[in-house]
RNA sequence: AGACCCAUGGUGUAAUUGGCAACACAACAGAUUUUGGUUCUGUCGUUCAAGGUUCGAGUCCUUGUGGGUCUACCA
């Protein structure tokens, strides 16, 4: 399909297919993804990082990745590395060399001596507090510093000395000049430099002026020709800026188009209050499981093709939107159905003996890998006498017709065994099942079943005497609350979950004990979880990605 | 208070740009099932409000209402 036939999917690719059409940029689509390198990637990050990649990829075009590295105290380069590896796990590959903005600053630097030249910046003494006041109010015209009205010389004179470190942090700045009364504030002459003698991460002492954002960014946009730069609702007002930017400096104008930015029920994606879970030690670290880190949600076992899908199959709006963590474990266990082997592992187990099943004998069970995929073949089952179940599969008392599990009297499938009939258990002075007691039918093995006997329920179980254990970790949402960040009168740490973390021992059948770190795998009417890289020869550690759907009302 | 942005089922998005409101998730009901999983079927909205333009409005105009963003030498 060309592109001329393709059909916009979205506002953004509304205006991509107009430029088109229009022949602008010769046709020539490049988008961008600019993260500050100062923390984690999150699940929000992940869609403007799909939005980008996706429609590019779409119209044939590139994405670059840049870092916006202009503000030397914060940035480091530990996190370039996460980022980098971030995005190559969620399967994107940018154009060329990571750029980062740092390597503009020597054009940025020319672009500020062409806006004195033009007379439409200044240099300013006035202090931080001062500039403030002057900025005026929401509705309140601003006034002009004194210094606005320097001559160009003695503006390019001064700037100059600041570049050449002259002035000590804060006793200088670079302003732009456009209007004090100008009703988005963003324009009534904002700072384009500051000065901080501090080293960079990357250009080490060469500086003691640094750019801020608005004076970067866009122009990093320009001097890579990005044609579409996309970013979040809140860069609205910035758009301004940066194209008065774009015309007073004579660049490539490079088009700001803002979408809203995606939040997730139960995740937050503050990277300082990501930060203090972490320094408070409510999760293990940036990659804990329930964070909403990419590193996170790749250790829980979320597949990048489903958050890709969940990124795209949201859309891309003006509004504000709050996603359902529904869909996003839907999409979770849509690719891991197709995906994921079956296993058999019982989280709460308790002791199941089949009276008749003869002492000392072990029989091997062909059960099928993935009924989802039968290239994934099979695999064999040890089954004996006695064998673990799920507690909550048994009730001592009998039960109604709807209930399909273990009680006295009730006939159940044991997957890819036998069916089998209990007989009752045994308990000890609390009134605790400490063993269940059945019988089988001889003659009801899978697959050659001829005993006649109906059984509506299949249960899993694991053979007792090769059972490996299995560390289980078990998690609910971090938050009890699905936006625990809207509550004006309360901390999001108010709403904590206590049960987010719950280690168990789980028993697991053989096969089990050899997964590999981040291999993914469906426990029989459990769930689907992932090998954890905690995991140690023989101690198998796991995660729980996320659980069945059940459509039970027990 | 000024400027800007937004408003479609419980939730999130569509609607050939003015022509019978569609899809997904959730929920509920049923069928299939050796996972109470998967799969399949059905049920659940006249588009924030009022006015206007038009043969015809979710779409255009006006005025409201509700929500969001903006006053860092952060990005």
């Amino acid at each position: 399909m060309s592109t001329a036939e393709k059909k916009a999917d979205n506002f953004i690719e509304e205006i991509i297919l107009e430029d088109l059409a229009n022949g602008k940029h010769g046709g020539r689509i490049h988008t961008r993804f600019p993260p500050e390198p100062n923390g984690y990637l999150h699940i929000g990050h992940a869609k403007a990082i799909v939005i980008n990649f996706e429609t590019a990829k779409k119209f044939g075009g590139k994405t670059n990745l840049r870092m916006d590295d202009t503000n030397p105290s914060t940035e480091e380069t530990l996190y370039v590395d996460n980022i980098q590896s971030d995005i190559r796990w969620l399967g994107y590959e940018w154009e060329g060399d990571t750029r980062y903005a740092s390597d503009y600053f020597d054009h940025l630097y020319q672009f500020a001596l062409r806006l004195i030249d033009k007379g439409l910046a200044y240099v300013d003494e006035s202090s931080a507090a001062e500039i403030e006041s002057q900025k005026g109010d929401i509705g309140v015209p601003g006034t002009n510093s004194p210094h606005r009205d320097r001559s160009p010389a003695e503006n390019r004179d001064l700037f100059e000395r600041m570049r050449a470190g002259e002035f000590p942090d804060g006793s200088k700045v670079l302003r732009a000049k456009i209007d004090m009364a100008h009703p988005n504030l963003l324009l009534r002459d904002p700072v384009l430099y500051r000065i901080k003698h501090e080293a960079h991460h990357r250009t080490g002492e060469n500086w003691c002026i640094y750019p801020l954002y608005d004076f970067a960014h866009g122009q990093s946009d320009s001097l890579e020709e990005i044609t579409h730069s996309l970013c979040s609702l809140e860069f609205r007002h910035h758009r301004d800026l940066y194209n008065w930017l774009i015309e007073a400096l004579e660049i490539f104008p490079s088009r700001q188009i803002e979408f809203a930015r995606m939040n997730v029920d139960y995740f937050i994606t503050s990277k300082r209050r990501l930060k203090l879970l972490v320094d408070e030690g409510i999760v293990t670290g940036w990659d804990d499981a329930r964070m909403s880190t990419l590193a996170g949600l790749r250790r829980k076992g979320y597949p990048a093709e489903a958050i890709r899908n969940f990124c795209m199959d949201t859309g891309v709006t003006r509004r504000d939107s709050q996603q359902t963590l529904d869909l996003l474990e839907y999409k979770v266990r849509e690719v891991l159905n197709r995906d994921a082997d079956r296993y058999m592992a019982v989280l709460d187990p308790v002791r199941l003996v089949i009276t008749n099943y003869p002492e000392g004998q072990t029989e091997m069970l062909e059960t099928e890998n993935n009924p989802e995929n039968e290239e994934r073949g099979t695999r064999e089952l040890p089954f004996s006498r006695e064998i673990y179940v799920e507690r909550e599969d048994y009730r001592k008392e009998p039960q109604n017709r709807k209930y399909f599990r273990l009680a006295p009297e009730k006939d159940v499938r044991l997957k890819s065994a036998y069916i089998i009939h209990c007989e009752g258990h045994e308990e000890d002075a609390d009134g605790n099942v400490t063993q269940i007691n059945c019988t089988y039918y001889p003659d009801s093995r899978s697959g050659e079943d001829t005993s006649g006997v109906k059984a509506k329920g299949t249960l899993h179980w694991v053979n007792a005497p090769t059972a490996v254990d299995i560390e289980v970790r078990m998690y609910e949402p971090l938050f009890t609350d699905p936006t625990p960040m809207d509550h004006e009168d309360r901390d999001f740490m108010d709403f904590l979950n206590p049960n987010s973390l719950q280690v168990i021992t789980a028993k697991g059948e053989p096969a089990l004990a050899e997964g590999k770190v981040g291999e993914s795998f469906q426990f029989l009417r459990k769930g689907y979880f992932t090998v954890d890289p905690d995991s140690r020869e023989g101690k198998p550690v796991v995660n729980l990605t996320v659980g069945l759907k059940s459509s039970w009302k027990g």
